[in-house]
DNA sequence: GCAAGGTC
């Protein structure tokens, strides 16, 4: 059995049918050669002799070994990470033990991965998995960079062996990646005290991109914008309106700008004429970045223009979109591939690129072995895809083709004019030969014409324009922008670049687009700046290049390349540890900064954001406990609070917004104003509030019920200008409306917790109409018919569903309230006693028997639920009572423990209440029949 | 709980 790992499982597909087919004696007879099966859950391709299987990329991960799992750990500090042996665990497991099961039978292996570093690391791992169940097995590699008959059959036809010291050097970025980051982010989160979601994350990749946006940001703070003049006239020709600029183009000095405005005289006479042609390249073929900056223009941010290509890709649209080769490889049957495209709606464009076809295609300056360059694989349907496919799909279409197309021809013109003693220009140029933009349309070609002139024609000076402008900072970088920029440096791949924005933003390091730093962003890129640790400079990705480099040449060992980068890594560690208070600090004063967002309108401290241990957040006063000025905000579970930029021309106070991964920001916007409006009902609910007394209470900022409920009874007499008695008559209102409020945010809590959501039917949006319906509490809302909840967006079973938990929970605390124990309680539960109603109904001796608590502590929880009911309680049951009626009981002949049961359930404890009963009835009560009642009573006299 | 790199 030969067996063939490819890196991924699409091209497992694709080998193992070009390998079939070209096995094929006669390629008239087409058909599934190829059986396609599940193992394992790992999907295999089989024809002849052979089996193929895709990895997903790596299937095995490094880590540290067992032992270094705790951050804190005084034993195994940050420091010791440096020197911590890693080992290599599956993460795919499925797969693994897939290839060990195939590997030990097979009697070929050929290691079909990705024509690149990475690749080759995949392929050895692969390897490694083999021979652990193998030893004698060959294992051949086969190289090829695009996946076409032709690569392939030259590939397998002619294989080689493993490039072990590639696969080493790729083994080396990924060890050094791990201490280092690892090791750093441990220690710079410990220092500034961040811990679980919040930590500090410190990485080869993400540290210097980090640092990129950080220096722009600095770049812009610390612009000065320089005035600067230019110079133009208005004139025309036969009415053609004409304007020339002076040909300097910019004055720096106002003096110079006046004295040319001064001597321009009219008339403006033509001194020169210029006419030229300019080639207009038709672009290269789509590499990843390309590709991702060619679709921000159409308004796809880096992430999501990959995971459409992704998913075109997936489904045989486009071929491979993570690659760094712009030049289309010999293999490539282009021209088979604009006769596919045809099918395709854009058949209008590919018949015009078929038509004016350029010989050979353009290309751009990089040539890679991994994949060729993004381009159309299949024709695509556009009502098979979303709008937003079709719109990358065609886009990536359109390239193509225009790859394939001549270039496009300008014709320009330039002309000089005389005005006194000053010079100026005009310049036009006109579009002559459409070539590839015919095809790729994404640009306006803009013509500018220019009439008609000859050297020596005079035209009027309509007008003088000196107009004063401003040198404006660097813009921030956009998304495409900054990943251009990474690759520029060389930072991260082509399958990861895009990525790491969203790993700074998750980190809370950068926000917006385009991006800028947080204060907290900047805090680590100084700390990390400050003290010396490399880790913030593309140069360390480069070090790191070179020695890659070396090892594949085999003139440096892995190890070697490690240890020096280890010995690195400790004098980082000297100084780091050194200072660790201070960083620490440092780090930390910047994330207050960011959460101050203005000063409190009571004391004047500043007002700063804070989270409590639980989900609360709150805006408080930093001068606080002397003062104890705050404002609310939703739960923590809305999202976090976070300060933005803009601020309350009102309260002078930053606005907040929540944010929450996976969930669209919530604007709090000014969050006194916000404060003030949630607050607002609530105050209105104590029935001697009105607007004026609101007003009142604003002016000496008390905006909430709590505050008037608990503030000391003085402050409220002074801001409202009242007596003492009118205050607590106040208080002891506002105390009723928080118990409402309680009561209803108890009953909203409950409703999100048991109402699923759906489409339209949020909890909130039921529990707003329970509200409106005068529902406020658990009581109101177990009283509910399960008719009056359907009217509430909910099912009829949903409804029932509902009332049955929410009584179950009613109930208990209802019966808790009565004073019945926890522990009795759970008790009672478990024995089917649930209901306050039960407690009143059945018989004290009943619910001791069934529980086993003692017939006098049960009469006693009896008692106090009937007694909370309003109900009459039972009479006195005591535990010689119980016994002797049970035993009375039990002499009867045929009256066994089951029947003694059923007696008791129905109120039935001795004999005497025997007698008395009326047999028919006490027959329907328990379920026996009226004679054998009947017999019982006669027993008993 | 940490990196960066594959792939889904």
């Amino acid at each position: 059995m030969h067996l063939i790992i490819a890196e991924k499982n699409i091209a497992a597909r694709r080998i193992a049918e070009i390998l079939a087919g070209a096995d094929s004696v006669s390629s008239e007879k087409k058909g599934p050669k190829v059986r396609t099966g599940k193992d394992n859950g790992v999907n295999t391709y089989r024809f002849d002799d052979t089996i193929t299987l895709g990895l997903r990329g790596h299937v095995v991960e490094i880590d540290f070994e067992p032992g270094y799992s705790n951050w804190r750990s005084e034993i195994n500090t940050p420091r010791t990470l440096i020197d911590a042996k890693t080992i290599k665990k599956p993460t795919a497991k499925n797969i693994v033990s897939l290839i060990k099961k195939i590997s030990k039978t097979a009697t070929l292996v050929t290691i079909a991965t990705d024509y690149d570093r990475e690749g080759e690391l995949i392929g050895k791992e692969a390897f490694e998995i083999v021979r652990s169940t193998n030893k004698d097995v060959p294992v051949h590699r086969a190289r090829f960079s695009a996946i076409t008959p032709q690569e392939i059959t030259t590939a397998f036809e002619d294989p080689a062996g493993i490039d072990f010291d590639l696969a080493a050097a790729g083994e080396a970025r990924q060890i050094i990646d791990l201490l280092w980051g690892a090791s750093l982010t441990r220690f710079i989160s410990i220092a500034a005290k961040r811990g679980g979601k919040s930590i500090l994350s410190v990485g080869r990749v993400q540290s210097p991109t980090l640092a990129m946006i950080v220096d722009r940001e600095k770049e812009i703070e610390a612009f000065v914008p320089e005035p600067y003049w230019m110079l133009s006239v208005d004139s025309e020709k036969d009415g053609t309106p004409v304007t020339a600029r002076h040909t300097t183009d910019r004055f720096q000095d106002k003096r110079e700008a006046v004295q040319a405005e001064h001597n321009t005289a009219a008339p403006l006479v033509v001194t020169s004429v210029k006419e030229g042609t300019r080639t207009d390249r038709a672009p290269a073929p789509f590499d990843t970045t390309s590709f991702i900056v060619a679709a921000a223009r159409l308004h796809f941010s880096a992430a999501n223009a990959m995971r459409i290509a992704e998913d075109l890709y997936m489904n045989g649209y486009v071929s491979y979109p993570r690659t760094d080769n712009t030049v289309y490889p010999k293999s490539l049957d282009l021209d088979e591939i604009l006769k596919e495209l045809k099918k395709t709606s854009l058949s209008k464009a590919v018949q015009w690129t078929q038509a004016n076809r350029r010989k050979e295609p353009t290309h751009g300056k990089k040539s890679s072995t991994d994949h060729p360059p993004i381009h159309p694989a299949g024709a695509a349907k556009k009502e098979a895809l979303t709008d937003d496919q079709w719109k990358i799909y065609e886009l990536i279409v359109r390239r193509f083709l225009a790859t394939l197309s001549p270039d496009a021809r300008w014709a320009t013109l330039k002309y000089l004019f005389d005005a006194g003693t000053e010079t100026y220009t005009a310049t036009g140029s006109r579009l002559t030969e459409a070539g590839y933009r015919e095809v790729y349309t994404y640009s306006e070609a803009k013509d500018t014409i220019l009439p008609e002139m000859q050297v020596g024609n005079h035209l009027p000076i309509l007008a003088i324009n000196n107009e004063e402008k401003f040198t404006t900072p660097p813009p921030r970088y956009s998304q495409s922008k900054l990943i251009q920029q990474m690759e520029e440096l060389g930072l991260g791949t082509k399958s990861t670049r895009h990525e790491v924005i969203g790993k700074l933003i998750s980190r809370r390091y950068v926000e917006g687009t385009p991006v800028r730093p947080t204060l907290v962003g900047r805090g680590v890129v100084e700390a990390m700046e400050n003290h010396n640790v490399p880790i913030t400079n593309p140069e360390m990705t480069r070090t790191i290049e070179q020695h890659m480099e070396e090892i594949k040449e085999a003139n440096l060992t892995r190890d070697e390349v490690i240890s020096e980068s280890q010995t690195m890594l400790r004098h980082v560690f000297d100084a780091l540890e050194a200072n660790e208070d201070q960083i620490g600090r440092e780090i930390m004063d910047r994330n207050d900064e960011e959460r101050i967002i203005g000063k409190c309108p009571v004391c004047g401290h500043d007002l700063m954001i804070r989270q409590t241990k639980g989900m609360s957040q709150f805006i408080g006063c930093t001068g606080y406990p002397n003062c104890t000025f705050n404002i609310g905000l939703p739960s923590a579970m809305w999202g976090t609070a976070i300060r933005e930029d803009k601020v309350c021309e009102i309260h002078n106070l930053n606005y907040v917004r929540l944010i929450r991964k996976g969930a669209r920001p919530w604007e709090i916007g000014c969050p006194l104003c916000n404060h003030i409006s949630s607050n607002h009902e609530a105050l209105m609910m104590m029935p001697s509030s009105d607007e004026e007394m609101i007003a009142r209470l604003h002016a000496s900022h008390i905006y909430s019920v709590y505050e008037v409920a608990n503030l000391e009874p003085e402050r409220l007499t002074k801001a409202l200008g009242t007596d003492k008695a009118t205050v607590a008559c106040l208080r002891e209102e506002a105390q009723g409306v928080l118990e409402i409020l309680r009561k209803r945010s108890e009953l909203k809590k409950f409703v999100r917790k048991h109402v699923v959501p759906r489409r339209g039917r949020s909890p909130a949006k039921v529990a707003a109409a329970l509200v409106e319906a005068g529902v406020g509490d658990m009581g109101g809302l177990a009283a509910m018919t399960p008719e009056a909840l359907t009217q509430m967006h909910l099912s009829a079973t949903e409804a029932e569903t509902l009332l049955n938990e929410t009584r179950a929970v009613h109930n208990r605390a209802a019966l808790r309230e009565y004073g019945v124990p926890a522990v009795s309680l759970k008790k009672y539960f478990e024995a089917g006693i649930t209901t306050p109603a039960d407690f009143c109904a059945l018989h004290p001796a009943y619910l001791s028997i069934i529980t086993g608590i003692k017939p006098e502590t049960a009469w006693k929880h009896a008692t106090a639920v009937c007694t909370g009911m309003g109900v009459t309680p039972p009479k006195k049951v005591t535990t010689k009572m119980v016994e002797t009626g049970r035993n009375e009981l039990l002499d009867i002949s045929g009256l066994g423990e089951s029947m003694l049961e059923r007696l008791y359930r129905a109120g039935v404890i001795d004999t005497t209440g025997l007698k008395d009963a009326d047999a028919k009835k006490l027959g329907k009560a328990t379920g026996i029949p009226t004679e054998k009642i009947r017999a019982f009573q006669d027993a008993c006299k």
